[in-house]
DNA sequence: CACCCCGTATAAGGAACGCTGATCGACCGT
DNA sequence: ACGGTCGATCAGCGTTCCTTATACGGGGTG
């Protein structure tokens, strides 16, 4: 199981294409359908099926593995590559757009900073593999419990914020006028599905244990205010924090009260970070 | 990064010895060394010192990239060869000692069946790479909170049992008459240090946040019997399911009501379960 | 229906890789 | 001082891996 060959493979999976993939890999056809005999059989199965191209149920399973397995190889290269590099210049921060409370970003440092907003579930795999150097999650959490991140390398975590969440109602909801709100009244409502921008509906489910939260429109982007103003049109509720749910025009937060859960913000790095880094850090951690 | 030579690195580093791998390897001394000069090239950075061998800093972190990596490699692996595999005869099954609850002994099917007792962090393990069919998990969490299992790959769980906490008292502690305990009470105490056979003492100041619970003895085994018996020696205090403190000889289980924590078992697989695993499944986890 | 185009599989050749065996140099204990 | 052990290096050779060239099959078109 050569990760040339996975990396192949994966690669054919996505274009559906041999030849696609030889072109975006630098190989020739043929070297792709040799990558993907050797692979079929090294695991004694086929993989994918041909004309149309697709993979079959084994090929699925293998997917499943490729990706992760390919990102720990980079973030292990980048890890030990970070050790012999001389400490790189300016500093690059990749957040979550929820996870850019004012607090967080009052404490950027004005130049040489590049800020990056990217999905939630990217995040940890830009931080690992040196995209960036520090990263900003955020996520639900009970009171000071620590956020679950996919752990795709061996990366640290420090606690940033924790503040209560809101629900999102457009101004016209039923539930509109409650001062606070429990969670499982709302289970049955149906919920902006944005798992860029907003709170993933899963995260929502773990919190409850139900099986509730239905999605209604998704939406991919990663900007917070089409987020609002979706929810403010009627298009869904969207759970968010305290922060970013007050002054929507049109829409009006109510906090929820039940399950106790906060949105917490943790700051995720690979290797102790230094220079600017290690100051923004120890800025937004609190730290001395 | 060919895992070969990761391999190999993995090898040398636990041996300190590039002979001694190379014979563990079935390789010669030459072909280990290139083995490891090619990883320090791919790399930029010098992986070992040699005489004495031993990983240098950026080999350390290499380290923790390694393991992880093969085990999914090897979950991957087995993960595809399982789809095109006949289904396997008999039974395999996996289980941590305290996730050996009466019920769940009694609920094994009398003939065909392989139990195999490991330590907690390898059961994820040994289910992804094929080792067992099934396995048993458990943990302190939440009341029906989901465990928080490493994912060396992806594995579907379902709950089994959740039981109180008992903690596990010398006769003649001081604290061994109380109706009940709250586990901050109980932070400053010595703890039995038991990562195979009870619960590990991370689990434990995850639950509080704390810093306390300091280990006393440690013990490697996976023997419960043993654990119970070195808290009634008044070695450290142990927590344990309330089925498993149940009635040692010289020692008394008081319940933990603060904080609210369960101990959860659950059952996790790879791929759907089939036949004699089938049915096993579905008793444990009281399915239809 | 023949033909062509597109895409994958296969065959053959050459370059590069990877392993072995042999040798060298350095360190350690006797 | 010297033999022994351990890792590095070198030459040689077999294998792997990629390329070029060609065969095969399916779908669309005239």
């Amino acid at each position: 199981m050569d990760p040339h060959l996975l990396r192949t493979y994966v690669t054919v999976a996505r274009l559906a294409s041999f030849s696609e993939a030889a072109r975006e890999l630098g190989y020739t056809q043929s070297a792709v359908s040799q990558h993907i005999a050797a692979l079929e059989q090294d695991l004694g199965a086929p993989l994918l099926t041909r004309r149309p191209v697709a993979p079959t149920a084994a090929g699925e399973r293998l997917l499943e593995h490729a990706g992760p397995l390919l990102l720990r190889l980079d973030a292990a290269r980048a890890d030990v590559a970070r050790m012999a590099a001389a400490p790189q210049q300016g500093l690059t921060l990749a957040a979550a757009p929820t996870a850019l409370a004012p607090g967080v970003l009052a404490a950027l440092p004005p130049a040489g900073t590049t800020l990056r907003v990217l999905a939630r579930d990217e995040i940890p795999a830009a931080v690992a593999t040196g995209a960036v150097e520090l990263g900003l999650v955020d996520g639900l959490a009970a009171p000071s419990d620590p956020l679950r991140l996919p752990d795709v390398a061996p990366l640290t975590t420090r606690g940033v914020t924790e503040e209560p969440v809101s629900v999102l109602l457009p101004a016209g909801h039923p539930l509109a006028r409650r001062p606070a709100l429990r969670l499982g009244d709302l289970a049955d409502a149906r919920w902006l599905d944005a798992p860029g921008a907003g709170l993933p509906l899963a995260q929502l489910r773990a919190t409850d244990g139900g099986r509730g939260f239905r999605p209604s429109l998704r939406y991919d982007g990663t900007d917070l205010r089409t987020l609002t103003a979706l929810a403010a049109a009627g298009h869904g509720l969207a759970l968010l924090p305290a922060s970013a749910a007050a002054g929507v025009p049109g829409a009006v937060a109510v906090p929820v009260t039940e399950p106790r859960v906060v949105h917490r913000v943790e700051l995720v790095y690979a290797s102790v970070p230094r220079g600017a880094a290690a100051a923004l850090a120890d800025t937004l951690t609190g730290a001395s």
